[in-house]
Order: C-alpha cells, then sequence, then structure tokens
DNA sequence: ATAACCAATTTTGAATGCAATTTTGCTATT
DNA sequence: AATAGCAAAATTGCATTCAAAATTGGTTAT
C-alpha cells in the first residue's frame, strides 16, 4: 500500500468518526488492520497531525484532533475566505463547461430539496462547492480549502439543517449561480461569504456539544 | 531533538534557499548534519512534503519543491485572501495593546524607510502583518497563514523592491493603520488585498526568473 | 562514435530490535 | 477503605537491518 494511501484511509477514519474524537489511536490495532509496520504507520500520524486532524503528544502517543466550539467557528472563518476568495476568481476563469456542470448540479439540488432528500442535497451541495473553488484555478487555494472543509465536515454530519435555514440556504445557492453567470466576482465573493457564516452559525447552534 | 525542531531546522533551510529549489536532498548529509537517524528524517520529510515544501518523488527520493510562476501567483493570491479575511477579523478583536504594538512597529518602519535600511524595514513589515493575523485571534488561520508565508517567503527575497513600489507599499500601510484605529473591517480588507495584489506582481516580475 | 544492455553500487522503503518513558496493577501503610 | 509508593508491563521513539528499486558505470555491438 503507498503512503499517500494509509494518510488516506486513517483520514477517512478520522472524518466518518469511526476513530471517535479524542480516541487514543492504538497504533498496534491500526498497523494490523491496514498490514503495514509501524514505521509508515507513524510517517502517516506525523503527516495527519501536521493537517489537524490527529494531535500527538511526546512520549504518549496519537489521540484523534477533538473539535472545540473555536476550532469550529475558526474553520468557519477560515472556510468563508477561502470560498469567497475562490469564487471571485471563479468568475474571472470559471469555463462554459464548468459553468454548465454546477448548473445541473444545482438543479439536481433543487429537486432533492423537493424531494425532502437531504443526504442527496448534501451530496450536490458539496459538489457545486468544490466545482466552484476548482474553477478559481489556484490549485494552492483548491488544497487548503480541502483541507479545511474535510475538517469541518465530520462537525457538520452532526448539524442536520433545520427546514427555514434549508430554504434560505438554497436560495443563496440560486443567487450564486446567477451570480457565477454574470461572471460578477465581487457578489459572488459576498454571497459564499453570508452562505458560509450561515452554515457556521447552524452548525455551532445545533447540538454540536455532542462532539 | 525534538521531532518538530527538525521538521523546523529542515524547512528553515529549505525557505532560506540553502537547499537549493530542485534539488535533490541528500537524506545521508541531513543525517549527519542533524545527528539524527533516517526514520526521524523520513517522518520530517514526509511533514514538508505535505506543507508543499519537499516533493517527494516514489522510490525516487525528495526534492526541494520548485516555486513555478503560476505557484507564485497562487500563493499571493490565497495570501490575499487570508490577510483580508484576517485584517476584517482583527478590527473586531484587536486590543488597545495590539493596537499600540501595531503603530510602533509602524512608526519602525516608516524611519527605516527614510533611512533606506530595506533589510529593516522587511523585519518591521513582516511583524506589522503577522501582529495583524494574530489579532484576527482564530488560530486555524494564523496557521494557514504562517505556512503559505513560509513557501512565498523565498520568492520575495529575490525580489528587491523598486523605490516607486516602496513609497506606495509604505502609504498603503499607513492606510492599514488608519483602517485599524478606526475598526473599518472592509475598509482594512480591501487595503490588505491590493497590498498584496501589489507585492505579488512586484514579485512576479521582477526577476522571479531566478528561482 | 554512439547507443543499448547488463552488472555493481547506491538509495529508498519498510520491518525489526532496543533503550527510555509512561502507564498499569499490586502491595503496603495510614 | 483509601492512598501513596513501587515494580512489572506496555508503549513510544529511534537506530539498525534487510529487501526491493533505481541509478551508475562499464562493456559490447552496431
Amino acid at each position: 500500500m503507498l503512503h499517500d494511501e494509509v494518510v488516506a484511509r486513517i483520514r477517512d477514519q478520522l472524518i466518518e468518526g469511526r476513530i471517535a474524537p479524542g480516541a487514543r489511536i492504538p497504533e498496534r490495532e491500526l498497523c494490523q488492520t491496514l498490514d503495514i509496520s509501524r514505521t509508515p504507520l507513524r510517517e502517516a500520524l506525523k503527516v495527519l497531525a501536521a493537517e489537524g486532524h490527529v494531535v500527538l503528544l511526546p512520549n504518549r502517543g496519537a489521540r484523534a484532533a477533538k473539535l472545540t466550539l473555536a476550532d469550529v467557528r475558526d474553520l468557519f472563518e477560515v472556510s468563508a475566505a477561502l470560498e469567497s476568495a475562490g469564487g471571485e476568481l471563479a468568475c474571472q476563469r470559471i469555463t462554459d463547461a464548468e459553468l454548465a456542470f454546477i448548473a445541473a448540479r444545482h438543479a439536481e439540488m433543487e429537486a432533492h430539496y423537493t424531494a425532502r432528500d437531504m443526504r442527496a442535497y448534501y451530496a450536490c451541495n458539496r459538489a457545486i462547492h468544490e466545482a466552484i473553488m476548482r474553477a478559481s484555478g489556484n490549485a494552492v487555494l483548491i488544497g487548503i480549502y480541502e483541507s479545511v472543509s474535510a475538517r469541518i465536515r465530520r462537525a457538520r454530519y452532526v448539524a442536520p439543517m433545520t427546514e427555514p435555514h434549508w430554504r434560505s440556504a438554497l436560495q443563496e445557492h440560486a443567487a450564486m449561480l446567477n451570480a457565477l453567470e454574470r461572471r460578477d466576482g465581487p457578489m459572488l465573493a459576498m454571497i459564499l461569504k453570508t452562505h458560509l457564516r450561515h452554515k457556521g452559525s447552524e452548525v455551532e447552534r445545533a447540538g454540536f456539544a455532542t462532539l
């Protein structure tokens, strides 16, 4: 198994909560599960620590990072900054094909809203946000966005949207698509910032304590 | 030596260009220099690869990352996004003490400009930008900013400012301080964005090809 | 003379082994 | 019964070792 694959596998376990936040990471056990020895596992843990998914205590092993309320606030603030910048750049650089892709996902998303299929809705929602970031054409920005998104994802799992928030989120998305089509960068940046602030406060309110 | 210290030491060598961009990293030699064995060194290289300072080629070793023109453009765009967001948050959260510290550094910086001491000027400049980011109170933002700044730093070394650009940079800094004092977040964000765009295009123009 | 191929050397990637630190469980004392 | 102290066990961190892959140098054939 390749190094990056080991990192990705463990990261997935952390994001999906299969390794509980704050839990000690059983080095021995993971070695058996992944069928690798301690050396490559420890290399992976060091990388995950640099990414913020894991906390390393000297001589006391690795623990799955625990998101505090402050962390969630910080992550959403950063995400807002990254996405608004990405949106602004996307308006300068997006191709018609990319725009069509986003419009298609948006249409799907509206259907999922009507059908009250929240899981499918989330998938479209995420695809749209990622597509906008890709359209920014900025590899560094995309990389950091993915890293921050991964850390946020766990927090979002435990925060199902309320109906009124869901409706207004959809309206914000419609406005986003409109701004993108008009290549109105500052407008899209503003909408995304607001959109992310709403998402953030929703997550912070809705039983985030359970993490 | 602690793991983080190993990472920091190698990172410094990369940033300062003591290990040339694109150069193969002599694993053996570094082991002797740092007086550690290959295991901790390799762990450090993996972390530095995750940070973007090093490129790892499977079965073919590590190389110091080489900044392309696209990388520099990307990094400055991201830095602009991070700093403008940081500035906006700082306006909400900055303390009088932090503001006084920045004002003092700004005064020093003007003196260094008058004395045409570019090295001292740069030190103040960096202290101010870092102080603004710290005042944002967002640990995640600060961490990402430091990482991006580190990658940018090498590019800046080779781009000495021209006199007219220096003068206008100083004016922008004066405007920044003014916006901070008035806690005018949107204004500070705008100035920082412009300031970073100027810095970026200056670096991109000025003999960046030498990297 | 150049290019292709093959062997020798070097280098990478991973497993194992060993010393040091921490944690755990037991005993003894209050 | 509860706590402090101590010894045993486990775990961490690093050095060493070993197999696999890549690079290097030399030789041969065109």
